[in-house]
DNA sequence: TATAAAACATGTTTTTTCGCAGTTTTTTAT
DNA sequence: ATAAAAAACTGCGAAAAAACATGTTTTATA
């Protein structure tokens, strides 16, 4: 079951808030950007909920002030390609800012979600008011462009079984483990999704490691027993390795 | 055979630099600007010749002032996945300015080329105190990004003649054609590191295309026939088409 | 807590892709 | 122009992955 939101105050501001990995809070208190913070809006958003449908007009970005989000792109007979998980602090809906005028992809809050939203034109404003602001933004892009090459690597490269496997230590490595358990539970399609295979190919999988001993499961929960031997079977291809 | 280059006089700045698309050409003028363009050195490269190394330190950025050069990591048994092609006037190097201190990424002339290389740290001052060139670069990343991005779905769920077909729609648009045949030429074998299988998938695939009467080739290089039909074969999958 | 729906699981078949080995053609350098 | 090297091609068997079919367990909800 997952856990029900108890933030019951709506912080309307940037100023107080205790987010500390958020690219914009650290520039909350610079006078230019007073305009720019206080255009934020606070929306909530259910579980299974999605609050960025592909192909629509971008008109701002969305940083998860609370929760979990997958961002996906569609591929042909609907087939779902998951591009990244996002937790707190992050950005989403960046991908439109180039020359597109179209959000390139989908995104569906995974529990329920406290989105924190800036307009499009506000945020321009203020990057081009605010270098440091510009840069820490290229960075961030920097970084998740270096992540999807190394991806593009991983999904051409790896067998099904080493793709499934550094799926799994990438949900440990991001949101971490509780009681032997991924603190993110995914069905087994949305690891399929990720991992650019079937639900099948990723439950025999899973099945097998659960035999080798590497793993364990309880329903949708996976957890695991033996990380190091799991990095052992990917780590050749990890020349230089990734986030 | 490939062509000579034929510039006599190496420019050693930017302000009468003749190339239309290069980021950092827009900001010549600009005095903020004067002592990082005047950084600059231009460097030569022979065809085949390696001028980014996987995993060597971070300390410049590389722009193409005349030729073509392929990005590309390195995976397991050192079979490489070329993350892109460039040509005049775009940026390499940058994949590692991020929090990354190496390259994640190997650089090699396809021919003859000049470089423009601009060193990280008075990059760095120039992108802190010119928003603007902050912001373009950011755009340019967000672009990267999502070109990127495209890419993992296209090899997640495209078939190998899918991929074999966009790969040639994607040199065909970079790059265009003279006389029937697609400008740049490749081997086999980068086409299929690019589009992420093998040399005798890309040879097999393009036999049939050629029996079909899409395409046809002569060596080494590629034409094309009928670019309508090899659009409608991968159209399905671009829902919001991608550069 | 009963029940329906969703998700997990596994065996079988089919399709796709890969890897090897040998041949022919093209390119490159002398 | 010619020889050597590199690249392109082809067929075939093997392996990997996907698709299909069907049963079981878990989860959500009335």
């Amino acid at each position: 079951m997952h856990t029900r939101s108890k933030i019951s105050i709506l912080q309307t501001t940037c100023i107080n808030c205790t987010q500390t990995n958020c690219i914009v809070n650290s520039y909350a208190n610079s006078e230019s950007n007073r305009k720019f913070i206080e255009s934020k809006k606070i929306l909530k958003c259910k579980k299974g909920q999605q609050f960025i449908m592909e192909g629509a007009m971008v008109n701002g970005l969305f940083i998860i002030l609370k929760g979990t989000a997958k961002v996906f792109r569609t591929g042909i007979n609907g087939k779902e390609q998951i591009v990244r998980f996002a937790k707190s602090g992050e950005v989403i809906g960046h991908r439109g800012f180039g020359t597109e005028e179209h959000y390139p992809i989908g995104a569906v809050a995974l529990e329920d979600t406290l989105l924190c939203y800036f307009s499009k034109e506000l945020l321009q404003e203020a990057l081009l008011n605010n270098a440091k602001l510009a840069y820490d933004m290229m960075l961030f892009y920097a970084n998740e462009l270096n992540r999807s090459e190394s991806k593009v690597k991983t999904i051409s490269q790896m067998t099904v079984r080493e793709r499934v496997i550094d799926s799994i230590l990438y949900i440990n490595r991001k949101f971490g483990d509780t009681d032997g358990y991924l603190n993110l539970v995914l069905s087994r399609k949305e690891y399929a999704d990720y991992a650019g295979t079937t639900e099948e190919q990723v439950i025999r999988t899973l099945s097998t490691l659960k035999k080798e001993g590497l793993i364990r499961t309880r329903g949708k929960k996976i957890g695991i027993y033996n990380i190091d031997n799991l990095k052992a079977e990917i780590s050749q291809h990890n020349f230089f390795l990734d986030s």
